[in-house]
DNA sequence: TATGAATGAGCGTTCATTCAT
DNA sequence: CATGAATGAACGCTCATTCAT
C-alpha cells in the first residue's frame, strides 16, 4: 500500500515485541469472530476485547478508536488480497488472455472463499467507515499488476489498456460479490464462475487489437 | 413481490386513507433524506420523524420497529427498481440480443444514476438489516423477465438460459455496484457501461447455440 | 443576564409545563446535593440523575451535556446573588457610606451563609467549567448597582468612582471567600466581618472628597 | 510546615539522593506544565510522567498516588509563598504600619503575578484535593509572622492583633485572588492593588491603639 | 530499581422504544 | 389516534493503578 491512509487510523504502536503481535493478532481474529457470529452492528469495543482475551484499555493501547481497528482490519485484508491477485498476474506473464482471465477469477473466487463467512461479513460490514483510501490502494495495485499482465499477453494486444483492465476488474470484483451477497448455491456459484471466465475471454478477444494492429475499445 | 417477508417487518396498517399515504410518504422520503445527508449510523427514529413532520409515536403507528421501515423502504425500492427492468425486457421483446443489452445495462444504469446520493446511501446501508428476502424477490422478478427476454431474442437460443441469465444479471449488477463503490467519474464509468455492454454481447454470442440447435453453455 | 451566554451551555428546552419546571428542579438540586455530597469530582450524570429521581436520559433532554447542566446551575445562583446585592443597593439609596458599606457586607455574606455547604460547593467547583461569561455579566450588575448607590452617598462624593467600587467589590467577595474557604469558626468569621465593613468605611473615608469638591482616588 | 498533613499525602521517599530531586523537580515541573498548558482535567499521571519524562511506574515511586502528587505541589507552592510573606514581614521589622502594609501587599502581589499561568492553574485546582491542611499550615505562618511585624510597628500598637491580622491577611489574599480570577487588565488590577494599600493603611490607622493606650479593634 | 503494557471500573452520551396525556 | 417526555441498557472511551519483566 503506497497511499498515505489519515493518520488518525493507524494503530498507535508498531508491534516491537512478540507479545505486541500476539495481542495484535489476537484482536484482530476477535474481530473477525465478532463481525461474523453477531453482525457489524454488535461489534463492539468490549465485545472484540473480550473475545480477544484482552481488556478494553489494552485495545485502546494498539488503536486510538473502534474505527482505526475496524480500518485496519480492512487495510490487512485487502493487502493481502491484493498481494494474491498480484502473484496471480506475475505467474501468468505472457500467456494467453484465456488462462490469464482463468487464473484472475479463480485465484480472486478462491481468495474469498476461503474463509466464506469471513468475506460475507467483511462485505456485510463495508460500510462501517470510510476506507476509500484502503479500496483505492487497493484498486491502484491491482488495476497495475492486471495491466502489466495483459500488456504481455501472448495472443492479444489492447489499444485501450487501462479502460479494458478497468472495465474487467469492475466486473470480476462486482460479479463475484452480487454471487456471494445472493449467497447462491455453490454449484450455481461455481458455474457462474466459470461463465464469468467465459464472459471475459469473448470480452477480451472482441475488443483485442488482432495481431497488434488493428481498433481500439470504446 | 410474492415472495414471504417476515411478518413482524411489515408496515403495521395498510394505507386505506390518503392521510396515511402521504404521511407514509413523507416517512419515507425523509428516511431517504437523513440517510443521504447524515448517513446510515445517524439515521435514528427521532431526526426521521423530525424531518417528515410527524412525532416518533406516529411512525411507531405505521412501523414496529425501526428495521421495518427500512426494510419497507428497500422493498419499496427494489420493486420500483424490478418494476422498470420488467419494463425494458418486455420493450425488447423480440429484439436482437445486443439491443436487449443495451436496453438491461442502460436501464439499470439509468435507474441507480436518476438519484446518486441515494443510491449511494442505500448500497451503503444495506448491511443495516436482513433483506436477503427482498433480494430474493427482486432477483426472481427479475430474472423471470431477462430470462423471458431472451428466450425470444431475434437472433440467438440458449442451452441453458437460466444460467445464462443468472451469469448476466450478476455481472451487470455487480459491475454496477462496483463502479457505484468507487466513485469513478462520470467519463470513466460511462465507458465501462459501454464497454459492460460490449462485454455482456460477446459472452451471449459465446454462448448461443447458432441455428437454434448446436451446444451449451458451460 | 444582559450577557450572550454560549448558546451550547444553555438547557435544550424552555419549561412550559408545570411539570418540566418540576423536573429542572429536582435536577438542579440534586446537583447541589451531589456537589455538596460527593464533591465536583463525584459530579456524574448517573448520580444526578439519580438523585433527582429521573433517568439520565430525561436530562440530556433538558441541557445538551453536563457542562450545560453547570453552568446553568451557576447562572441560577449568581442571578440570584446579583438580584439580592441589587436590591440591597437600592434600599441604601442616599443612606450614609458607613450603613451603605454595613448593608453590602451584611447582604453578601448572609447570602452566602444561608446555605454554608451549598456556598462551599460551589466555590470548590467553580473551576470545573468555563464560567467567565456569568462571572462577567454577575460582575456588571453589582458593579452597576453599588456604583449608582455609592454615587447617592449622603455624606461622601469619589472622584474615581469605578475604581473605588472595583476595589470595594474585589476587597468584599475575595475576604468572604477567604473567610469561607479557611472555613474559620462562625465567632472568628463574624468578627472578621465585622471588622471588614470597618475597612471597607476606613477606606471611602479616605478616598471620598470632602464637601464633594476635594482629590481623587489612586 | 509544622502541622501534620496525612501521612498517606506525602512523598514516598525523602530525596537523600541528587538524581532523585531532579527527577521530583521534573515531576513538579512537568505537573504545572501540563496544569498550565492542558487544565486540570487533562492532568493524567501518563502525561505528567510523559512531561517529565520518566515513567508512570517511576511517578509511583515518588507518589503513592496522584493526589499525593498534587498534594505535594501544592505543599511546595505555599511554602515558597509562605517563606516569601516572612521575608517581607522580618524585613519590615519596626517600620510603620503603611510601609508594612506596602511590603506585604506587593510581596503577596509580586508572588502570584511571577508567573502568572501557573498562578491561574493553581488557583483553579484548588478544588481537586483537599489540601485544607496545607492551608491551615500556610495560614499559620503566614498569621505568626504578620502578627509580629505588625506588633513592632513604629506608629501603632492594636488591642486585639490577632482579629486584625486575620481581617487584614483575609483581605489581601481574598482581594488578590478575586482580581486574578476576574482577570482585570493590567492597569485595573494595579490600580486596585495601589487601592488595597490605601484600603488597609485606613483600617488599622482607624483601629489602632493610639499611644499604645486606648480601646480596641471590633 | 525502572518500565510501560495491561487492567477494568466508571464516565458521558445516545437512541430505540414505551405510554401517560 | 397523535404526541413527545421519559426511560435505561448499551455504547465508545479514559485513566488511575498494578505488576511481570
Amino acid at each position: 500500500m503506497t497511499s498515505t491512509p489519515p493518520p488518525h487510523l493507524t494503530p498507535r504502536k508498531t508491534p516491537r515485541q512478540a507479545r505486541a503481535t500476539v495481542t495484535l493478532d489476537a484482536i484482530f481474529e476477535a474481530t473477525i469472530q465478532v463481525l461474523v457470529s453477531d453482525g457489524p452492528r454488535r461489534l463492539t469495543t468490549t465485545r472484540v476485547a473480550e473475545r480477544a482475551g484482552v481488556s478494553v484499555g489494552t485495545m485502546y493501547q494498539y488503536f486510538p478508536h473502534k474505527q482505526a481497528l475496524f480500518y485496519a482490519l480492512n487495510e490487512r485484508y485487502l493487502d493481502a488480497l491484493a498481494g494474491k491477485v498480484e502473484g496471480a498476474c506475475l505467474g501468468q506473464h505472457g500467456a494467453p488472455i484465456d488462462q490469464m482471465v482463468a487464473a484472475l477469477v479463480s485465484t480472486y473466487w478462491q481468495a474469498k472463499t476461503e474463509r466464506i463467512e469471513v468475506t460475507h461479513a467483511l462485505y456485510r460490514s463495508v460500510a462501517e467507515i470510510d476506507n476509500e483510501p484502503l479500496i483505492d490502494a487497493f484498486a491502484q495495485r491491482v488495476d497495475a499488476a492486471t495491466a502489466i499482465m495483459f500488456a504481455s499477453a501472448s495472443d492479444a494486444a489492447f489499444a485501450d489498456l487501462p479502460t479494458v483492465v478497468l472495465t474487467l476488474l469492475n466486473s470480476i470484483f462486482g460479479t463475484v460479490r452480487s454471487v456471494f451477497e445472493r449467497d447462491l448455491p455453490f454449484a450455481e456459484a461455481d458455474a457462474v464462475m466459470r461463465q464469468l471466465m467465459l464472459m471475459c475471454t469473448a470480452y477480451l478477444q472482441a475488443v483485442r487489437v488482432s495481431d497488434r494492429s488493428a481498433p481500439a475499445a470504446a
